[in-house]
DNA sequence: ATTTTATTGATATTGATTTTCAATTTCAAT
DNA sequence: ATTGAAATTGAAAATCAATATCAATAAAAT
């Protein structure tokens, strides 16, 4: 995400660019995690001690308001957000074991797509695939547990 | 789902089959929804008028439990419950204008798995697939609307 | 029929998310 | 640089679905 589109968004919506949101983007969109709210919150109190727990919710908000971001939620049941990065289509494998998300494109997706949008008459805008199971490293941990 | 099998799980766990846990079991593995405990609750009012959420949510969670019924959260960000039959597979594809849910089952994603799981030395126990956009209906309404 | 113990329904609690509001900060216009 | 209108902040409160609690009730084993 360039700076500049930042700012051209904001200045849009008649928006202001505060140090907090500076400081929230940058140490967000830097990293390619896939961040809850809380998880930033700690990150940022470490930068800016007085920030507040709100602040941090507010700008993830935006930033997907913004299409700067992606919100998403999977089995744990809390709200993660993960930088946009343009053209990138990826899904996630995530580890039942340590939390491990990992990201994956597959072409052959869209092809499965297609066809099922077809056979239902369906017009499909997006899509969610996830795959659950255990990581390499879980996997051989739960071997050797077992000898 | 086969009325003995749940007796013979309830009896195993040392459990009891009230007539709220009867009609509520009869009443939801009849219809193939996708209910929310909201849902489900409002119907069965209608049948046993002094019915108490709580009692609704605990079936459901049993039923899960039992491995009679499957708990799933799409977009909306609440919890649908939906009976599960055997060997049934399927995925679905939600309508974001009317909510309608429907399922469809395709055995390319087998493959699309096995690949994935592969490439990243994964173990992949289960997946979340689901298309979201335009059901006929709706599409159809939206381009007259733009007449 | 009695007794034991699971279950019920009403209500309270939890925990994540979202809103509120007075104090503060931004930034465009002077 | 100063000002003033409006957006933003942080703390706290409200919301909302999901879950737990508990006294009263009902199932089923004896």
């Amino acid at each position: 995400m360039k700076e500049q589109e930042l700012k051209d968004y904001l200045k849009e919506k008649g928006l202001r660019l505060t140090h907090q949101r500076e400081n929230i983007i940058k140490h967000f969109c830097d990293k390619n995690k896939h961040y809850t709210v809380e998880e930033l919150y700690e990150e940022m109190k470490k930068e800016m001690p007085g920030i507040g727990f709100a602040t941090v919710y507010r700008t993830l908000q935006l930033l997907v308001a913004a299409g700067f971001a992606l919100e998403r939620r999977f089995k744990d049941d809390v709200t993660r957000f993960e930088p946009l990065h343009k053209n990138d289509h990826h899904d996630h494998m995530i580890c039942i074991e340590c939390g491990r998300i990992i990201e994956f494109e597959n072409k052959k997706l869209e092809r499965l797509k297609d066809g099922v949008a077809k056979k239902h008459n369906f017009c499909i805008l997006l899509h969610k695939l996830e795959f659950y199971g255990y990581c390499e490293k879980c996997r051989n941990k739960k071997i050797k547990g077992k000898k």
